[in-house]
DNA sequence: AGCACGCCGACT
DNA sequence: GTCGGCGTGCTC
């Protein structure tokens, strides 16, 4: 009747109970030698009269005191178990707050009663006198709105500045106007942008409407936003990736914000995706779903496609607000050409001007390296000795400011050799270049430069090294709102939501690695990256006009003429979206097919590799086995990961039935190869279902 | 995942 | 002679 611990237990676990305990009842239950949290799954199911030899370990006690799981909660997690490949018992638990496993029924009956009751959404200041809407935002709301009965998926194509959360704010607002007890899930992709979201949800629906759900919040509050969710009491839940999977049992809208994001894909256990998992969830419960974003993910791009012709179009309907309010025109795009600039050229000559000039003007440039540390290798020019990690198929970093050499892979760290420890040669020298080396590199050039003021020129850094201390980030943030920073250096962290008004110029240096990866959907990623690091630029139209500056982006390039950058020149998403989609058609990759990862670790990377080819032989005669593509099992990119090595086999089919029933047929077996001499020696394996990097 | 049972090295 | 290493296997 309930769902026990993790994954490999034959999913649901019987157990007797004297009284029949409704599905979806939380109850602990005896397993082992210990007592865990369960959920009541299925309908009981009478015993009288049924073999005497069942030996049914009893149910301990109910957590009658909260509400049963509603049955739409129970499908998500049944729904997601089975897409994704795991057991019920795993999604479940991990979508219950930790701390409801090792709390006893007296005291969640404590915790319970000093909740107060639901009370209407208090009326605040802002509430009762919100700001005039766009023709284009009154639009759009006009259209989500069309049609009350119908339920439907909106993929809202919005550019930076286009005022899509004043949209997200206008459909909740609506909605809880209209149905008293209904409630909402909005969910944004990374913890940093919670708390601006919840500051801006809470000044227009009050305190206690709306709460928060991240991994980010301590044990207790987060038993608190869930069972606030779960009672009702809560008509608004913000939250990442892990909200999806919240009780909210009057669900009636969800938002995803940034839905392109690859955090909504959840990378360890059970990878599922929480956009796509959120969609499914919406058209289950009759709940709209705004997916929104500057630069839609290809899959929702192509899923709200018009009908033309033969197409019938896509599922979701596209929604555009394509102008910027209260922000200046979208920057203008300059590509320097790396080829006609001087050899080992960092920064081109006209871009270190056109950054001197905003310092002496009071303005602020942001410029991205998505590298962190000093310099990617160090190396010895005499033996050709490199800073290669021991444990892993990967070069260690060099991190000049606590002179270490770290593995960005499994974290070992060294301090750095005073000579090369190969040769002895005392000359060994870092090669290419990250953050912290461009930070420096820029205070060089800049040395002489006075700010305004006359005072000297700083410049900041921000990335996961700089910001690792707790509150760091949001110092750093704020040294930057406050106009004492000139120059921010920085990885993709500062690309994302953050609303600065006085930069003027954003530009990224070494963007080129993603134009020909091999995986397929590092453009994509690329051109969202570089969009929304434009989307920084020149946000205040009043800064902009007050100042006389014109918001820039500059993008350094040795491929000045690829049409990725032809496209964002133009701002033009539809234009790379279109040539992208042309792309993944004529290639057979998705949106057109739909793919799975069939993933090995070992110690030695034949091991794996042989699992995984055994796997697929056996995986021949398996149901939909004949429309799905089984490729050779290959070494992951980054082969060996502490001493452990890592192979995949990509799984492909144009349809994702074929895909999902061989999957489903296939597991059985894998846990089975694992047992024979061919699974000897395998430390782990998993599927992905919709990888998202391959 | 936990937590057992189960067979081989350095300690009172 | 025991304490304990983590390899394999089970949990209604």
């Amino acid at each position: 009747m309930q769902t026990p611990a993790h994954a490999a237990l034959g999913d649901l676990l019987s157990y007797a109970s004297a009284e029949p305990l409704p599905p979806g009842t939380l109850v602990r239950v005896p397993l082992g030698k210990r007592e865990v949290l369960g959920v009541v799954w299925n309908e009981p199911v009478s015993l009288v009269g049924a073999e005497p030899d069942l030996a049914l370990k009893p149910v301990g006690a109910a957590l009658d005191a909260l509400e049963p799981l509603g049955e739409g909660w129970r499908d998500l997690v049944a729904f997601a178990a089975r897409y994704y490949q795991r057991s019920i018992g795993e999604i479940a638990l991990a979508a219950l707050p930790p701390q409801l496993r090792d709390l006893s029924t007296a005291q969640l009956a404590r915790r319970l009663k000093r909740k107060s009751a639901a009370g209407p959404v208090a009326q605040t200041a802002e509430s009762s006198n919100p700001v005039a809407l766009s023709a284009e935002q009154a639009a759009v709301l006009a259209r989500i709105a069309e049609g009350t009965e119908g339920t439907g998926t909106f993929l809202l194509a919005g550019s930076t500045g286009s005022g899509k959360t004043e949209v997200y704010l206008r459909c909740v607002a609506d909605l809880l106007a209209r149905e008293p007890e209904a409630q909402a899930l909005v969910m944004v992709p990374e913890i940093n942008l919670t708390p601006q979201l919840e500051a801006r949800f809470k000044a227009r629906f009050g305190d206690e409407a709306v709460v928060s759900l991240h991994s980010g919040m301590t044990n207790p509050q987060r038993l608190a936003s869930w069972l606030a969710a779960h009672s009702g009491t809560a008509r608004i839940v913000l939250g990442t990736r892990m909200a999806v999977f919240a009780s909210i049992p009057a669900l009636q809208l969800i938002v995803v914000d940034e839905e392109h994001d690859p955090s909504y894909k959840q990378q360890e256990g059970a990878r599922y995706s929480a956009r796509d998992l959120a969609v499914w969830r919406g058209q289950r419960e009759k709940a709209k779903v705004v997916l929104g974003s500057a630069t839609p993910s290809l899959e929702s791009w192509h899923q709200s496609r018009p009908a033309e012709g033969e197409d019938p179009g896509g599922r979701y309907v596209r929604l555009a607000m394509p102008s910027r309010i209260g922000a200046g025109e979208l920057p203008a795009v300059r590509l320097v050409d790396m080829n006609l600039q001087p050899p080992k050229t960092v920064i081109s000559g006209a871009l270190l001007d056109a950054i001197g000039q905003r310092i002496a003007r009071g303005e602020q440039s942001m410029i991205f390296l998505n590298r962190r540390g000093y310099a990617p290798v160090l190396a010895c020019g005499d033996c050709g000795w490199k800073s290669e990690c021991p444990h892993c198929s990967a070069y260690r970093v060099f991190h000049k400011i606590d002179r270490t050499l770290r593995c960005h892979h499994c974290g070992f760290t060294e301090r750095v050799p005073r000579a090369c420890p190969a040769c002895g040669n005392p000359d060994i020298a870092p090669v290419g270049r990250g953050t912290e080396r461009l930070e420096e590199h820029l205070a060089e050039l800049f040395a002489s430069v006075k700010r305004p003021d006359g005072s000297a020129v700083c410049i900041a850094r921000i990335d996961a090294d700089s910001t690792k201390k707790q509150g760091a980030l949001e110092a750093q943030l704020a040294a930057v709102h406050a106009g004492e920073v000139d120059v921010l250096v920085g990885t993709q962290m500062i690309a994302k939501g953050h609303d600065f008004r006085r930069i003027t110029l954003v530009a990224a240096v070494n963007p080129d690695g993603a134009l020909f990866s091999s995986d397929f959907r590092a453009p994509e990623r690329l051109f969202s990256l570089l969009m929304q690091s434009a989307g920084r630029a020149g946000r205040d139209a009043a800064y902009l006009a007050a100042q006389g500056a014109t918001a820039e982006m500059w993008i350094q390039t040795h491929h000045a003429q690829h049409p990725l950058f032809m496209a964002l020149r133009r701002h033009d998403y539809t234009a790379f979206a279109a040539q992208q989609l042309d792309e993944r058609r004529a290639a057979g990759m998705p949106p057109f097919a739909f793919q799975a990862l069939l993933r090995a670790d070992a110690r030695e990377q034949s091991v794996a590799q042989g699992f995984l080819n055994t796997a697929a032989d056996q995986a021949e005669s398996l149901p939909g086995a004949d429309l799905v593509t089984r490729y050779p099992a290959v070494p992951l990119a980054i082969q060996r990961v502490a001493n452990v090595e890592r192979a995949q086999m990509l799984i492909e089919s144009p349809s994702r039935a074929a895909l999902q029933k061989l999957l489903a047929a296939w597991q059985p077996l894998l846990h089975e190869l694992r047992r024979t001499p061919e699974g000897k020696g395998v430390i782990r394996w998993l599927i992905d279902v919709d990888p998202h990097s391959i």
